[in-house]
RNA sequence: GCCCAGGUGGCGGAAUCGGUAGACGCAGCGGACUUAAAAUCCGCUGUCCGUAAGGACGUGCGGGUUCAAGUCCCGCCCUGGGCACCA
């Protein structure tokens, strides 16, 4: 017992509880243990300056609330919290003032733990994970290198959003319309080095698999559109004049018939080629205004479709005839072959342009009545010679058919997801494992057999200024490769990352079979396996550690493995992941990628990480705007739960709505709430500090209440199941009130609202469980079952109704026959008023509930 | 432009299978207790007509199906989210 107090006292009550919880490791997940297990997990924060803001509890409590409800449900429940804290703001932090962020980040950290405990969440605070420790990131590094060492990780020079003010590049999924999504600065493309991993490879399988999970629709259908799977056709339009053929890719192959001009992207390899002389001036300056546009001007500004021709002509593998080759910024390099055949009458981007630039229009596909051009619908092909007549399907497969009989084309699928930026030109993430090293050392190290089945099949190399370079990964048990200290958190300046002004760690002799390094600028050990080596400078997105967390915290002190596969195949995988739906693309994305990679390699038994997913809504300001700094609409958890105290602000949060709404805060709502706990705390304790007297050993409740009780019983155990918490905490608010009125409450009936509002207000029910005489922890006593006896009462209320409208209602046996409910309908005085001069043509009875009367 | 979710009192929301629309809470009004206030408790509270009993209307708008529609169907409007030259 916290106090005796005869008051509600929160503040005595809930630091109590919680140092209680602490001292006897009341949420430590059991190991070895024999109980059905239920793992419930959170999308662990990013321990930020500010500390917790309003949005961390409102996601944090739905989660507490099932693990607490589960774990009375007898599972062995683990809920664990970790920081997701490698990221930009600590490194900014970082540059400003010169602290060393990992420091930042454990008093991130401090500070960001012990509110949450403030607020009771009952997590195993035993199983933390930090991405920023080297303990766990020597395990992303690992995974890194089961990635490199299935060709999924490879390097490569190409355009990628770089941004200035963040002097990094972005992965496409960070970027919005022009802008990074951290911060909203400008983004340009930048052709740089890069590492990449290999996504693609996956899509199909990203793809199918969603089909198993229990995910809300919506973020189901983001993925999909994200992976952007079409099936269609590659065609090869043979040029006049040049040997190579212009390959395109169309989802239409049954619009063949209607190519009356063809476009390449201004990128296109083909396009100096194909420039006639007279063209060349014109071509070549358009390219380089299109090279010069950023993507905001060629695709959201691009109200008018600009191109140039290129003077060539293309033939058309099926009439022989000439088809103009254009040069445009609408069709984009990077999706298909970056090439098209436009066909206006159909495509209403081709529409567009051809009108623009007068290009003949010729409709092939027959649409239906009333259908104007550009039609883009299936339909009966016509002008299409031989294939006149076919429907849009069958004419796909036709047309497809007859072009790879001339191996002029085949069938085709594509997709819009490309391979996944990984690197970052910062100093504070996970450094590649990685030595990048000449053709002879790498061969030798590969010969030498130390580093056994860790080398791709294909050698990842690069060649810059000093020649080419191979990657040669660093022996895993030599891992964690831990970042050098560094004077300077400042990015190079470079397009690089800090890291490369390291020079005693970027340039070293190099031991390949051990790992072990000294500066290049000592003298070289002796022994055969050392060679010179330069670091990788670029590190990790902060993706990286969020992607494969959920495993470590199964076993997150393991040094030997990252998980070992005794966890596993206990906790498997989690049963319900709560976080925003921000995440829907990127981390989800990620995670099951790298998932399915570890299924793979028969480290993981699941194919999927997360199999219930639930995303709780944005809270927004007390205004329905969004929580902003600048609109200082802003709610700090910690001032409310000095006001209130936590289960106030518990309930509170649940009960503004459904979790999964976009809903406003409520200041004035939560008096109702704390009002509703002291009721609940009257009702149990009395004046004098002692059990309330009406709390009796015998008292023989009523078949009213004891009905409530089940049905509520019933409700509450329902909700919860379904996280509807808005409706068990009403359900628990109809049930005190009705208690009020009762003379006398058995122990019972007590201890039964005890455990239900548990879960949801934990503090008071701990503090009120023990005056009830009960120990230990109410987290753990057994939750209440349904006795469906109780549950329905002997009479039932029946609804009166007169052609479909309510005419009153009377209380009447639930076995009662239509016959008698009709008699006394007809009885009750306002059905009488309405029948009067009436026949009663039909009477429509539905047992227990409603007896309508259709007169006229 | 396309796709998805939503629109219910003064406010947040409830209505699980088509069966009393507005549970529960806030705010408001009236009352009890008190010297007074706070706290607590009780009652009222969708709109309109009516002293009342009761009646009419009512879930974004317009139609439809049904004995019965917030719920199902068709067509619009608005809000929020996602995608956006992906051929």
């Amino acid at each position: 017992m916290a106090s005796n107090s005869p008051d509600y006292r929160f503040t005595e009550i809930e630091p109590a509880w919680q140092k209680r919880w602490e001292d006897e490791k009341t949420f430590a997940a059991f190991k070895g243990c024999s109980k059905d297990k239920y793992y419930v997990l959170d999308m662990f924060p990013y321990p930020s300056g500010n500390g917790l803001h309003i949005g961390h509890p409102l996601g944090y409590t739905g989660s507490d609330i099932v693990a607490r409800y589960q774990r009375a449900k007898g599972k062995n429940v683990l809920h664990p919290i970790g920081w997701d804290a490698f990221g930009l703001p600590t490194e900014q932090y970082a540059i400003k003032t010169g602290a060393h962020p990992r420091k930042t980040s454990i008093e991130r950290i401090n500070y960001f733990r012990n509110q949450l405990k403030s607020l009771g969440f009952s997590f195993d605070y035993d199983r933390e994970v930090d991405t920023t420790d080297p303990n766990y990131y020597r395990w992303t590094q690992w995974i890194f290198l089961l990635l490199f060492k299935r060709g999924l990780a490879y390097v490569d020079k190409r355009p990628v959003w770089w941004c200035e003010e963040l002097a990094t590049v972005l992965a496409n999924e960070e970027v919005i319309d022009g802008h990074s999504e951290r911060g909203n600065h400008p983004v340009v493309r930048r052709s740089l080095r890069q590492w990449v991993l290999k996504i693609t490879a996956y899509a199909d399988r990203l793809l199918d698999d969603l089909e198993g999970v229990n995910w809300p629709a919506s973020t189901k259908k983001m993925q999909q559109e994200w992976i952007g799977k079409s099936k269609g056709a590659t065609a090869r339009f043979a040029v006049e004049g040049i040997d190579e053929a212009l390959e395109i890719y169309t989802t239409r192959p049954d619009t063949l018939m209607g190519a009356t001009y063809m476009v390449v992207a201004p990128e296109h390899p083909l396009v100096e080629t194909i420039t006639s002389e007279g063209q060349q001036k014109e071509v070549t300056s358009y390219v380089e205004s299109a090279a010069a546009k950023s993507d905001l001007e060629r695709t959201d500004l691009a109200k008018e479709k600009t191109g140039v021709f290129s003077g060539t002509y293309a033939i058309h593998p099926l009439t022989g005839n000439r088809v103009p080759i254009w040069v445009a910024d609408y069709v984009l390099i990077s999706y298909g072959t970056g090439a098209i055949m436009a066909v206006p009458a159909h495509d209403d981007r081709d529409f567009e342009f051809a009108q623009q630039f007068d290009l003949p229009i010729v409709q092939v596909i027959d649409g239906p009545e009333g259908e104007s051009l550009p039609y883009t619908g299936d339909g009966k092909l016509m002008n299409s010679g031989e294939f006149d007549g076919l429907s849009s399907k069958e004419g796909i497969a036709r047309i497809t058919k007859k072009l790879g009989q001339s191996d002029l084309g085949e069938e085709s699928v594509q997709y819009k997801l490309r391979d996944w930026l990984f690197s970052r030109q910062r100093y504070w993430g996970e450094p590649f494992p990685i030595a990048w090293v000449t053709q002879e050392d790498y061969q030798r190290a590969v010969d030498s057999g130390t580093l056994g089945e860790w080398i791709p099949e294909n050698p990842v190399s690069y060649t810059d200024e000093n020649g080419e370079r191979y990657a040669l990964p660093v022996p895993p048990s030599s891992l964690p490769l831990r970042l050098p200290e560094v004077e300077s958190y400042k990015p190079a300046g470079t397009g690089e990352s800090p890291l490369k002004n390291v020079s005693d760690w970027l340039e070293i002799w190099y031991n390949y079979e051990t790992g072990e390094f000294v500066p290049a600028s000592s003298e070289k050990p002796s022994g055969d396996n050392w060679i010179r080596a330069t670091r990788e400078t670029n590190t990790m997105p902060q993706w990286a550690g969020s992607c494969w967390y959920y495993l470590r915290y199964l076993d997150p002190d393991n040094a030997e493995e990252f998980v070992s596969q005794e966890s596993l195949s206990y906790w498997e995988a989690p049963d319900l992941y709560i976080g925003g739906q921000e995440h829907a693309v990127l981390h989800l994305l990620y995670s099951r990628f790298w998932h399915k990679v570890l299924y793979d390699e028969s480290l993981v038994p699941t194919k999927e990480p997360f199999t219930k997913l639930f995303h709780q809504g944005m809270l927004l300001g007390e205004d329905g705007k969004k929580i902003s700094k600048s609109a200082g609409n802003g709610v700090d958890p910690v001032e409310v739960v000095n006001e209130y105290g936590v289960d106030t602000l518990r309930l509170h949060l649940m009960f503004l709505g459904p979790l999964e709404a976009r809903k406003p805060w409520n200041s004035k709502g939560i008096g109702g709430i704390n009002r509703f706990l002291g009721r609940v705390w009257r009702e149990i304790i009395g004046k004098d500090g002692n059990l309330n007297p009406k709390i009796c050993d015998d008292a023989n409740e009523s078949e009213e209440t004891l009905s409530l009780l089940h049905q509520s019983i019933q409700k509450v155990t329902q909700d919860l199941d379904r996280l509807n918490f808005n409706t068990a905490i009403s359900q628990l608010m109809i049930l005190v009130n009705h208690l009020q009125t009762c003379e006398t409450v058995s122990q019972s009936t007590a201890k039964c609202f005890v455990k239900l509002l548990a879960p949801l207000a934990p503090h008071i029910c701990e503090e009120l469980w023990e005056r009830l005489g009960e120990t230990p922890s109410v987290c753990y006593a057994p939750w209440p079952t349904v006795d469906a006896s109780k549950l329905d009462r002997s009479d039932v209320k029946i609804v009166f109704q007169v052609n479909g409208k309510f005419r009153g209602q009377a209380s009447i046996s639930k076995i009662a026959t239509e016959d008698e409910v009709l008699a006394l309908a007809k009885e009750e005085p306002r059905v009488i008023a309405q029948i009067k001069g009436k026949t009663i043509r039909k009477v429509i009875f539905v047992p227990g509930k409603i007896i309508n009367l259709v007169a006229n």
